[in-house]
DNA sequence: CTCCTTAGGAGTACGAAGTACGCTTACGTC
DNA sequence: GACGTAAGCGTACTTCGTACTCCTAAGGAG
């Protein structure tokens, strides 16, 4: 009857995202996302309640990008796959990190992620706390993973800066600075995972 | 010779954490602080460089508080203490976990700490790129945890509000979620950090 | 004891950001 | 073709961080 809404919230997310992939984080203000949109800043608010929630918006369509369709495969290699999906989801935005992090468990399409998680671990027979416990940690590994990542990678500034500590005060940190630079993103997610559901496996 | 510094270190970490602690994080300002110390709000800017440089004194100061002299035990032992005192520490001031995550690279007093991980590590027989997979799935396991923790304390509201979604769509989400009202904290911790140890022992 | 150096301390002010509020306008239905 | 409901816009207020300026006072050197 009245008038139809002109922005989808895809429409919003896409907004949202090309001002954060282009300028980073900080950059994401109401005004910036209106302007990117061709709109009034107050515009956006008739579709978004307020910044949490366009921010919640774009980590829950981050999550819905994620395939939960699985593979015929040990339960290991299932969780294998759906996290690194999930990994890779999000490193498509580098930026959203801090977002993910504060509001995945209010977005929705993470209900759908964590559902299919416990699907496959009950698969592994696990269940009660000990099921409680295997997917808090393995979310968990993936949060402090995409926390390190984002503000200290292995191959970034932060790691070099380590490298060339003096090492009389800290040996073993320069050493294994150096060490760390050549591990790239993807193999340290997998080994790191691997040694977590090696440790879920030899319960 | 001239007039000396009226104000320490310590006393804007004690200030900045008692408005955390009392009011929150996101009542961390240079004017709330100032005024907790009794201060005007510019005179902070004669002590530190802008609200960042504020928030790594903070997280710094938690970090410092962490006793690294350690048992005659188990390696395994060994990082299991260290990384709890981590937990502590940073619990005893539950709303600065936002800070630890952004500022903990550049937190001089963080290094102490993974310096002496690194020798616990390398004590138990880890070096090369196994040894920098060791200390950041640890790491990555405490940050994952205070993250989880600090948004969806297994606790907290976010579960109770998942144990009640429909059975229907999420069965075991529903049904884990109940599991896991029961699991406190430092249980949770506990356990997780047994299963990543459990994952660098069967190497 | 006095003076000089330098930091401490206060106040003002500006720009950026979130957002409350009220007016105008366009769409869909009768 | 008229009307009612939202959409869309512009203005303005509040809260922050922080740059700038001026004044004060501490404390050592003579």
């Amino acid at each position: 009857m009245p008038r139809p809404r002109s922005l989808t919230d895809d429409q919003l997310v896409a907004a949202a995202l090309a001002v954060v992939d282009r300028e980073g984080l900080a950059a994401l203000t109401m005004r910036a996302v209106a302007r990117e949109l061709g709109v009034a800043t107050m515009g956006l608010y008739r579709y978004v309640a307020d910044r949490q929630a366009l921010e919640l918006l774009v980590v829950d369509h981050v999550f819905r990008a994620v395939d939960t369709s699985l593979p015929e495969a040990g339960w290991q290699e299932r969780i294998r796959v759906l996290l690194d999906r999930m990994r890779v989801a999000v490193a498509r935005h580098p930026a959203v990190v801090p977002l993910v992090l504060r509001h995945r468990q209010a977005a929705p399409g993470s209900l759908r992620l964590i559902e299919t998680m416990l699907s496959v671990l009950t698969d592994g027979g696990l269940d009660g706390t000990d099921r409680v416990l295997a997917q808090r940690t393995l979310i968990g590994h993936l949060l402090g993973f995409l926390q390190n990542e984002h503000s200290a990678a292995l191959s970034g500034p932060g790691t070099i800066v380590m490298s060339e500590l003096a090492p009389d005060d800290y040996p073993l940190l320069a050493r294994t600075a150096a060490d760390a630079r050549s591990v790239p993103p993807d193999e340290e997610f997998r080994r790191g995972l691997d040694i977590v559901l090696r440790g879920l496996s030899t319960t």
